[in-house]
DNA sequence: TTGTATGCGTTATCAC
DNA sequence: GTGATAACGCATACAA
């Protein structure tokens, strides 16, 4: 493949011309320019990147680390950040740790060797202390998830209100057992979907019982096993609120196999309102989260936290909607 | 953040005996070597990929090319893809082209332009021309889909035999008329399945109909649409095969909205054996296809092209299972 | 407006 | 076994 040399030779002028009309920098006759384009034309030059990365200090690529690409909350998100990502001329790595801190270390390499501009870290398991260290030399973005107590750019929903609403609405559809099958508690939405649950318990004067809250790890095997740790109390509940889709509609399916009925038995709720929500029947109410959105976002704060030299930090929260479908009315 | 030459420096010896044993390349006495390592160490050196990007022209970055991430299918041949890479030190360039040929264009020019070392085609829509293209000047792999005539490199499973051994399996549980939602004809896959279809049907002495094959597009709806125009039929079919789970589950969805039941009335296989055919109600049969081995090993052969000069080429065919499900017995 | 020359941080080819 | 040094292909400060 031809280089820039080349294209120099061929229009009868230096290279730093052919660069100049490459980058559109400062002018260039538009006789000259022509003539550039028309040799960049002929030989069908391509600028090599890894020279040019090389000179900027810079790569266009921005890393993207994910608990798993084939969970559908990631993968919309991931759908986001590529759609925006793309706009501006970046590029996604993509790395799915599969939740194994060994792999995210390897990644973070990349933002070390320079192979990276910046990180977005999307519901990562990533300790304060490494967290706080590469944000102090180069941009990170939180998305989902995050650490509240840190200056670290974020964006999320409002998972206190949100859960709260849930609550809220088994409440009005006639329950008065709520049951809550939350996430990993070293997830900020854990605490704060709890903190609203309890809220909405109390402002509606329903005692907060241990007994029904429950952890599960967000697939459906934890919500069928959870359910089954709920149905074998002797008050069992009439309401559930799961922490993702795939707990929720596992608790249906227990729930099913139990021989009771949802919704009018037990209603239930689930979380992030992903495509299975639909799929499933009965359909399943769901907190909607703009997954696309966020992604979108995520990028969007990034770009310009790699565009500014100052310390520019943005802490988002998206909009959420509760989704009424079958499983509670 | 320090270069190679500050190592140098600290270590006492020159750049090239530091470049020598970051790349263990040649020999090295023991004590420099020794020395080194304790400077980068002390220094936090990190070698910078772009200049060594630059110098071997290399990335060690591989594009990924699928259709959509949010589909289940796509997303684990990723993360096969993913996890056979990162083992051999690559990285994954995520392009999700959504089906637009123009976002196609501007992926394969990271190929031009030298920011990746091949391309993996994950089911793409893409003009044989410009695939020969291609394939000419990059290490090209073909995954799932792929063309006939040309030589290049593919991994896929056995459509024919898979769609035959469907369709069998409907007949053995008692059906006759069995119908077949197909995908879009520029896939082979589907030519394939069709002619697997047409044979076991023969194998069988059950007459071909042309009204029992319609076309759909992989999606949830377009299963729904196709069952609808299906149970108009004067003679409606006993037996469905859909060319994807999500296409299967709509069929099933429109048929007991019609008062009919799986697998009662009508028996129903999907394709691919995504996860959603066990998250629905009643499970689906479906045809398991190893989507994670096919992402590594779309990732071995593509290196094993990226490491040989000449050009080698390899066609690999994957085994498939038929598993079944409650939509059929 | 355009050309010259230097540097980006490595690796690799020579010498020694 | 080790050290100078020339590329790699481009962008840009400076000079013209």
């Amino acid at each position: 493949m031809s280089g820039i040399k080349e294209v120099a030779k061929l229009a009868g002028v230096s290279v730093a011309t052919v660069s100049r009309v490459l980058n559109d920098s400062s002018s260039v006759l538009p006789e000259t320019k022509d003539r550039v384009c028309e040799a960049i034309e002929k030989l069908n030059y391509q600028p090599n990147l890894l020279a040019r990365n090389l000179r900027r200090s810079e790569t266009k690529l921005i890393l993207a680390i994910i608990p798993s690409i084939s969970n559908m909350f990631f993968s919309e998100v991931v759908r986001g950040m590529q759609n925006k990502a793309r706009k501006y001329g970046y590029n996604l790595l993509l790395c799915n740790t599969e939740d194994d801190s060994e792999s995210l270390k390897v990644y973070l390499n990349l933002l070390k060797s320079r192979q990276a501009d910046g990180v977005i870290f999307v519901s990562s398991a990533i300790e304060q202390q490494t967290l706080t260290g590469i944000a102090k030399t180069h941009p990170v973005v939180l998305c989902s998830e995050y650490y509240d107590g840190l200056d670290i750019s974020y964006i999320s929903i409002d998972n206190k209100l949100a859960a709260y609403q849930a609550v809220q609405h088994l409440i009005r559809t006639g329950r008065k057992r709520i049951a809550f099958i939350n996430g990993f508690d070293y997830h900020i939405s854990t605490r704060l979907r709890l903190e609203g649950y309890k809220q909405a318990l109390a402002d509606n004067n329903i005692e907060f019982r241990e007994e029904l809250v429950r952890q599960g790890t967000y697939g459906l095997k934890s919500g069928l096993r959870v359910m089954r740790q709920f149905l074998s109390l002797e008050e069992p509940p009439d309401g559930v609120l799961a922490g993702s889709d795939m707990m929720a509609i596992g608790a249906i399916k227990f729930i099913k196999q139990s021989g009771l009925k949802v919704p009018e038995d037990i209603g239930v709720v689930g979380f992030d309102d992903t495509r299975a929500t639909s799929i499933f029947e009965p359909s399943v109410t769901s907190i909607s989260q703009p997954m696309f959105d966020m992604g979108q976002c995520a990028v969007d704060i990034l770009l310009k936290k790699i565009n500014s030299l100052q310390g520019y930090e943005e802490k988002l929260i998206l909009e959420h909607e509760l989704v009424i479908r079958h499983s509670t009315v």
